[in-house]
DNA sequence: TAGCGAATGCGAATGCATTCTCATCTAAAT
DNA sequence: ATTTAGATGAGAATGCATTCGCATTCGCTA
């Protein structure tokens, strides 16, 4: 894979981030150090950062996915439903959760999306 | 709202199926009772039905929404990444689940979802 | 049981996220 | 500096869930 402006971009952008990007966003983020990045290019290195482990898809119910850098540990998100943005949390409560599944059910993964308002929507009027 | 046919066949086959159903199974399951039932009217009934509160959509992570009779008491869903099926969960552990949230943060709503194998794919081999 | 307006079926249309095509560009090896 | 295969930009194309438009049908009410 070929170090090219728009690929270190997207990167940069999702490290300092500090919270997932959807697509979109990283373009708009990322256009700032590279202007007129493409949304395809965008999608294209997250689809092969994804496949060499460098960026991790976060799935947002009933939303387009967002993205953030590989490695981060284990943590879920709280969704701002006034400005969309997905936020992380930490901490994790899946000890309590795996015996909400019934008899016989084998549970592989667990997704826990609290929603709402974030601090700086409750602060900020418009 | 008139009492029609295909709106029985709906709500009959969200009651009777137990787990919520996706406007595609909704539009098989309901066939058996009125055969070529389409599935325009499944999703205008469901739309109907839904503001009239008495279906609920339940979101699922990175899938089509499902449907489910509304009025249950609070519950969460197990996803089956073999059969495609949603499944009711009982129970909540949403004290446990508030304390994640950073400080200044809303939270208005939850959402837990399971992800694995459900008993009937970990049992039969097909 | 006649008539009206709501509901249905059908296929086309929409909205959207995501992917593809392909001509052009450019990183990096020679 | 040249070469060349991988990357990009631009816009068209795809896949999908969901909705629309409209002619036809059918509940309900008078």
């Amino acid at each position: 894979m070929r170090r090219t402006r728009q690929r270190e971009a997207i990167l940069t952008t999702l490290r300092d981030a500090g919270r997932p990007l959807t697509p979109a966003e990283i373009g708009e983020l990322a256009a700032q150090d590279v202007h007129g990045i493409n949304l395809a290019t965008v999608y294209r290195n997250l689809k092969l950062m994804g496949e060499a482990g460098e960026v991790a898809a976060v799935d947002c119910v009933g939303q387009p996915a967002r993205y953030e850098v590989a490695g981060l540990d284990h943590h879920h998100h709280f969704h701002c439903d006034v400005c969309d943005r997905l936020f992380d949390l930490s901490g994790c409560i899946a000890e309590e959760l795996e015996r909400l599944a019934p008899l016989g059910f084998e549970v592989r993964h667990h997704h826990i999306q609290l929603s709402g308002q974030c601090a700086s929507c409750r602060t900020q009027p418009g």
